[in-house]
DNA sequence: CTGTATCCAACATGATACTG
DNA sequence: CAGTATCATGTTGGATACAG
């Protein structure tokens, strides 16, 4: 019981996928939820950064070439709704606003590091697969 | 030197970043490639499901409710060219074609079945932070 | 400094019809 | 059975200008 079944609901969490996989139960599952959260464009790169230590937003602009304005912004304001990242005003002249990993951040860094490390062990691989076509 | 630095062509592989990240190299950045690969709409769950055994075509088709035939090509399609699926005619009237995690897909099995593991246990902490809007 | 508002191009996905 | 072709739509991300 270490790992219990949470229900059919978890889908991909468990190893025991009910067949046909329903779709209705599919779109709400959580292990796809976050993997599609996480995985746009800027989201790894800021959480990485925000695993080192918290940042201001235009140290986090700086630190990041190409991305825009917008899209920082936005990826940080999902962030935080997730409860991923914190944020925290302090009402200097100019305001500066400091962004830093919440206890639930950082518990995602370790899965998410694991996957980065498979992804640069097997990369050549990958890359070696698509040279050969089709 | 267990886990050596690849270089800077690694980016999150590492957790010694550049600052700033060059954008040029993040574009390439192997972590995110695989990430973004792998998270799109139906991946997770047929590679989740080619773990298990290995699917026909239809049977794919039967198993994961709410696909469409051509995404289920497409996305069986960049699976085999990525290295991770491969992809079995047997020449009988009418054709069946059968697909099968690779060793490489084999291996990915692990982290992303990590990651899966993350999300079921903490998904709801993020549909907490969710509810408190903003 | 830390954003918001608008507009736009590219891409991902789905619906539908057709094929060897 | 195992696809391909075409068209339609929604979403993502970038450029630019403006604001407290």
């Amino acid at each position: 019981m270490a790992t219990s079944n949470t229900g059919v609901r978890t889908l991909l969490g468990s190893h025991r996928l009910p067949n046909p996989v329903p779709a209705g139960e599919y779109a709400r599952c959580p292990a796809t939820d976050v993997l599609r959260r996480v995985s746009d464009k800027w989201t790894l790169l800021l959480i990485t950064l925000l695993g080192q230590r918290p940042y201001r937003f235009n140290e986090l602009h700086r630190a990041v070439d190409g991305i825009s304005q917008r899209m920082l912004t936005r990826t940080l304001r999902t962030l935080k709704s997730d409860g991923l990242v914190e944020r925290e005003v302090f009402p200097t002249l100019p305001p500066s606003v400091e962004y830093r990993l919440t206890p639930l951040g950082v518990s995602l860094l370790e899965p998410l590091s694991a996957l980065a490390g498979w992804a640069v062990d097997h990369h050549a691989e990958i890359e070696a697969a698509r040279q050969r076509r089709t």
